[in-house]
Order: structure tokens, then sequence, then C-alpha cells
DNA sequence: GCTTGACCTCAAGTTAACTTGAAGATGTAG
DNA sequence: CTACATCTTCAAGTTAACTTGAGGTCAAGC
């Protein structure tokens, strides 16, 4: 992907600079600076005015990218790491985060059979169907709900990155 | 609360009231005021300034409640009403989305097993645990993304409303 | 020394799905 | 007829996670 040249780029390799975190961690330069503002990354310092990390950012971003797939807030991740810099998990927190998943999971399971089904059905229109009744009621009566909040990827960070903006 | 006397209370029974519509439903007159904004249900009529509402808005508010649950946007639920209010959903739309919440739950089930772990490994450090590093190199790689957007609940609209708000 | 392009800050905009609030109208009980 | 609880409209606020834009700074190349 990157010709490893002998010739060093102006950041220093060690210390990338936030173009360098950019491109390397597909996470867009605006978003790098979110996170900062958010505590949930550092920047080690400054050369004049502009932000370097160190390769230890690397690692972070991956860990709130996982976070974030499990369905972890961004406020929530931001209780994952001490002070210091150092990653400390709650394991309760994993837990119960896994449990929650479980639940959504049997939620989009009911909701998947249940489209599965409408998209095959032979009933001249759904409302006729005993299947498709059936959830119906289950919506009318409170017992299906619309998921958890969550986040949105419309087109990739990645590719819109890739693509050159 | 209101006693079911022989004389029919204000809104005929037939024709429902936003607030007996909301009363019904669980869902707020302030939604069935948006809903009814974006095209979603109609009301049939008016009473002075007063909306009035047949029985059929009770299946289509299971139908959107129902959709809702399914990960489809409010959008989306408005191309499945013909503008005759007769419901006529593409039986592919349906596949597709089934699809979606295939795709949704793999990711999901991948992030639970991971959590589950993570939550019962001994390494002393998540991240000295080759399966959470795993699951890290994974996000690295931007093969693990955050979900869809979706909705919130927070406190379950039924309940807020029965608490008497 | 000057130009330039990348970076900076800070405020405001975006999206979805609603909620809240202000200001006004009205059917109905008394 | 007067109160008043409910309704009405319309605009603006809310939340999460970012993005966009305006206006400014600065290091490096020429």
């Amino acid at each position: 992907m990157r010709l490893a040249g002998a010739a060093m780029p102006k950041p220093a390799m060690n210390f990338p600079d936030i173009a360098e975190v950019a491109r390397r961690s597909g996470v867009p330069a605006s978003t790098l600076r979110f996170y900062e503002d958010k505590g949930l990354i550092a920047s080690t310092g400054r050369r004049g005015l502009r932000r370097l990390f160190d390769a230890a950012v690397f690692e972070r971003l991956a860990l709130i990218a996982l976070a974030r797939a499990s369905g972890f807030t961004l406020e929530e991740i931001g209780t994952m790491f001490c002070a210091d810099g150092r990653v400390a998990i709650d394991r309760a927190m994993l837990s119960a985060k896994a449990d929650e998943l479980d639940k959504t999971m049997r939620r989009l399971r009911a909701m998947r059979d249940g489209l599965r089904h409408a998209a095959v059905c032979r009933a001249p229109s759904h409302l006729e169907c005993p299947t498709f009744r059936k959830l119906l009621a289950g919506a009318a009566a409170g017992t299906i709900r619309a998921p958890e909040p969550a986040v949105k990827a419309k087109k990739s960070r990645k590719a819109r990155h890739e693509a050159g903006r």
C-alpha cells in the first residue's frame, strides 16, 4: 500500500502529524480533533500549531472503533481509559453490553424472520397474512420496539477518505 | 376515569380524537402530529380545530412501529403507503431489509463473542489477550465498523405516557 | 522574504425522530 | 357567559457523532 521509501517524509515517522494519522487509520482529521477534544485520544505535543501524535494512537483508535462497533457510545468509551492513558475496561460493563447485544439480536432475529415471511407470503395483502398480523399485534401492544441509538456510516469513512475526500 | 355511559362521550368512539389515539396506541400526541405532518398517518377530519381519526389509524400505527422495529426509516415507511391510504409494501424491499438485518446480526454476534471473551479473559490487560488483539486488528483494518443509525427508546414512550407524563 | 498549502480554532450545520414551548383558538362544564 | 382544560400551529430545541466553513497561523520551499 505505502511504498516503504528510504527517505522519511516531513513528519518524523515516530511522531505522525494529524494527516499521517488520518491516512494510516482512515479516521478523518476532523474526527481526530473531535476525539482529542473529547479526551479520547491525546496528541503528544505540537510542532508549531500542529499536533504530533505517537504510534500508540493507532491502537487507541482501533480500540475506539471496536468499542463503537460493539455499540458503546463515545462517552462510555471515555470511561475505558484512565487519565494516565492506560486502558482499564470494566469487565462488568463488557458483560452488560454483551447482554444488550443479545437482546438486540433476539429482536432483530424476530424482525428478520417476519420480513422474510412477509416477502414471500402469498396473501393478497400483508394485512391478511396471519403471521404478519401477529407481528402487527405485537407492535400494537408495544412488545415490539425500535432499536437503540447507534451510529451512522452512510458511505464508510475509509471509502470517502480513499476516494480523495 | 371515564364512565362508560350510554351517552357517547365527547369524541365519538369511532372517531377518536388525538388524545384518545395517543392513549390507546401509546404514541404521544406530538408524535401523531409529527407523523401526520410527514404523511404517515392522516386524520379524517376536524371538529373545530381538533383532529379526528378513524379506527384504521391504529393499524397504521402498528405498522409503523413494526417497520421502525425492523430498522426502516420513517421515509422508507412513507413509501409503503399509497396515496389512497392503501398499504403496498415492496417485497424486494422486505428482503433487502432482512438481508441488512442478517448482516447487522453477524456483526453483532462477532462483537458479542468478543465482549464475552474479554469479560472473562485472564490476560492482565485486554491488550495482551490474543483474541482481543485479533478484534482490534479487525477494527484497525476497518473490517469492523459501527452500526447503522436507528432510534432511541430511553424510557419507552408507553412507560412515560402511563406514568402520567 | 514571500508564497503556499496544510494545519489551527471555534462556531455552526447535519441527520433522524421527536419533544418542548409560546401564543392562540375552542368545545364544554357550570 | 365565563372558565378552562385541550386542543391548535409553528418554531426551536434535543442527542450523538461528526462535518463544514470562516478566518487565522505557520513551516518550508523557492
